[in-house]
RNA sequence: GGGUCGGUGCCCGAGUGGCCAAAGGGAACUGGCUGUAAACCAGUCGGCGUAAGCCUACGGAGGUUCAAAUCCUUCCCGGCCCA
């Protein structure tokens, strides 16, 4: 066999969580050569909400990854299924979007994914699939009903618990699946992408395509990116992202703060780098991981907004935190009105502290600054003019720059 | 439809007339140590007040009582069992 293709299928495994069947993406792959053809690689997203995450981003990367060896990414933008809503992970019935919600994010979707895929016609084909689903008639859908059973929806693990549990499961929602499913007929798919929470839909894919005598997709699923907690998975209802059109020095801060371990994580699903690569930051990692922390912070913001950007985001965040001084200019501005200045109220008022009680707390306990020195409850400020420009800051991270109003 | 158990602060969860702003744990925040890492140690963790204290809060609304998260009535929501 070509070493070539061994070479390509192993980067495009690279990273992944599962391929489905085993090798299948190499049989794949030689047979498409053979025919001297790409590979149609899916990926459906569902246009809920607005930005993007580093999470999103995997998946992106490897599709992107795809691209790069000259395969076709095939974007499905279920603007159609959006309006039913996965129930993937979900316990309770969830809430239908409106067609004018869906068509609103799918455009601020489309901006975004740009930014990570090849925008080549030759390599990116982007679908809706209302085009298919919004106009299939009564019998057609029950041609596909035919091809699943109950037996098979019910071992999903979510349906299964909220069928357990007594908890409705809407019928539309049993459909979800199926419509995901039959997006891969609609367009053919040779390849589907997903986040490993998407295995089961995608096997569904697998399964009509058989059913009509064609060539099954394989699947191949990414792991979920965890979060900057560490904990959880990344995602935008648990504060614990880096979305990627975040400013530069916002990421490359994120980035620094997460934990050693979760850096590596980090390399392998985040930095669009080679095996090798990955292998040598582990490495790395390992013996420096304070300087391996910078690096991969800087690999992130150069990704998302070019060296320059990450150059200057790794030198504010030196001169911020090593060296301790702080850049007021970068700082959000507030501006204290005329007049004799109360500490504890332009604290609530510059939004440091959530109340009083707390900017008193914060003050006994050493964790307000003004221009680097300690202040405490007896600190007076004097007047308004005398703090124009100065810095006043909570903790570490969080701090105002003054202006005099 | 019947029975039964339950709904407590960001989350979990104890409390079953006063000693309850409510145990304990987690999360979070601040300080120390550091590499804005982890681990660890210390403090804080409803609002207002320097404080004494006041206000708001234990699913909603009423009521009993000097006093209610705790008792009663009613309503809403959930679990489990039966039909």
């Amino acid at each position: 066999m070509d070493p070539a293709i061994l070479d390509e299928y192993a980067e495009l495994v690279a990273g992944t969580a599962d391929e489905l069947p085993g090798e299948g993406l190499l049989h794949r792959l030689v047979a498409a050569r053979a025919e001297g053809r790409p590979l149609r690689v899916k990926l459906g997203i569902d246009p809920s909400g607005t930005d993007l995450t580093l999470g999103h981003a995997v998946v992106l990367r490897k599709l992107r990854q795809f691209q790069d060896y000259g395969h076709r990414a095939v974007l499905i933008i279920g603007d159609f299924t959006g309006q039913v809503g996965d129930p993937t992970g979900r316990s309770e019935v969830r809430k239908v979007q409106t067609a004018d919600d869906t068509a609103a994010n799918s455009a601020t979707y489309l901006d975004q994914v740009k930014r990570i895929l090849l925008d080549d016609p030759e390599v990116l084909e982007v679908r809706r699939n209302s085009e298919w689903l919004g106009s299939m008639d009564f019998s057609q859908l029950l041609g596909f009903t035919r091809m699943m059973t109950v037996a098979r929806l019910l071992e999903r693990d979510d349906f299964a618990k909220r069928y357990k549990a007594g908890q409705p499961i809407s019928l539309m929602e049993f459909m979800y699946p199926l419509m995901q499913g039959m997006d891969s007929v609609f367009i053919d798919a040779d390849v589907e992408l997903g986040g490993t929470d998407q295995t089961y839909n995608n096997l569904v894919g697998r399964q009509l395509q058989q059913h009509l005598g064609h060539d099954p997709q394989i699947v191949v699923t990414v792991p979920l990116l965890r979060g900057t907690d560490g904990a959880d998975k990344m995602g935008k209802s648990l504060g614990n992202f880096i979305a990627i059109g975040e400013a530069p020095s916002e990421q490359y801060g994120k980035v620094m703060s997460i934990s050693d371990e979760l850096a590596g994580h980090y390399a392998e699903l985040c930095c669009a780098w080679s095996r090798a690569e990955v292998a040598s930051y582990l490495e790395r990692l390992a013996s420096e991981p304070f300087a391996a922390k910078h690096e991969i912070a800087r690999r992130i913001v150069e990704l998302y907004w070019g060296t320059s950007a990450a150059t200057e985001a790794s030198e504010k965040w030196t001169r911020r935190f090593s060296e301790r001084t702080i850049d007021a200019e970068e700082l959000p501005a507030f501006t204290v009105a005329p007049g004799s200045v109360d500490l504890v109220e332009l604290l609530v008022a510059s939004g440091l502290v959530a109340s009083k009680g707390d900017a008193r707390r914060q003050l006994t306990q050493g964790g307000i600054r003004l221009d680097g020195t300690k202040l405490d409850a007896e600190s007076q400020l004097g007047d308004a003019s005398d703090l124009d420009g100065k810095v006043l800051q909570r903790g570490k991270r969080q701090a105002v720059r003054l202006v005099a109003g």
